[in-house]
DNA sequence: ATAATTATTGATAATGATTTTCAATAAGGA
DNA sequence: TCCTTATTGAAAATCATTATCAATAATTAT
């Protein structure tokens, strides 16, 4: 996935390529981390300085609706958006630097099984997120 | 749990214990579903009218910290408060009417052991939420 | 009990985040 | 190149949360 990527994305959707969604959609989408409104608006402006804060709102919003990007849940706070993973992905993330790794493979249908015949739901979808330490920062 | 030692426990952490304060935690240790704010503000001024909104905030705050309740994450919003599972424990919420059951035992050491391979992350903690459909709801 | 101390209160104002409004502009199909 | 219409940024409006402050009420000391 690349920033054109995303474009084309957006543009097959009826949506204009501007030089707006351009500068925000290459900063979320270069980010390893993931980033605030404000955030991009700041990183976004060293490209198109003339942005406007409530455009990367509305940008956002259009990423994540084609699910290109997702919120990220984080105890300080959940405004922050990152590129989404391909097919069904889990994010794991550093408490210390925020950089995100995404994984998969969680087979979690024993545990779901289980939890439903204990508590008589229907389960339909579950999150899951796990924090720790990167590499880089176990280091040091 | 009862709302009396959510008082005991708020007591004995130098809080004093007033009619406000029983208010809201009236409100929330009895549901059975996360309340924002603006909810427990509502529901709670039945039983003490003169409560104000700016308490109810400061009371959740200390209830909180105090690990008697905890935020509960949902695609729609962030802000809801539940009270807390003793000791390990997830939650499962009813996407329909907002039920939130509790369950424990999920072992994710395979998983993490594994991810932690693959990622060089080492992993500090989980977080684990199902969705789905009450009993009742499932029902109707 | 009573008085003295001090945390707590609700109202108001301030802040911060997000959304709406709107006229000017620019994208992209004709 | 023209024309239609989505998109833009600025400003204002809204919504959620936090800070301020004088009045009040809970606890402690007497």
């Amino acid at each position: 996935m690349s920033a054109e990527v995303w474009l084309t994305q957006l543009h097959e959707n009826g949506y204009r390529i501007t030089r707006a969604r351009g500068a925000v959609v290459e900063t979320v989408e270069k980010s390893n981390r993931a980033l605030t409104p404000v955030e991009v608006y700041d990183m976004a402006r060293k490209k198109y300085r003339a942005l406007g804060l409530v455009t990367v709102y509305r940008t956002l919003e259009k990423l994540e609706e084609l699910h290109l990007i997702q919120r990220v849940h984080q105890p300080m706070g959940c405004q922050a958006f990152i590129s989404a993973g391909e097919g069904h992905q889990h994010l794991l993330l550093c408490q210390n630097c925020g950089q995100v790794a995404f994984f998969e493979g969680d087979d979690l249908d024993m545990l779901t099984k289980s939890i439903a015949k204990k508590t008589g739901y229907q389960i339909k979808e579950h999150w899951l997120q796990l924090f720790g330490l990167c590499a880089n920062c176990r280091a040091n």
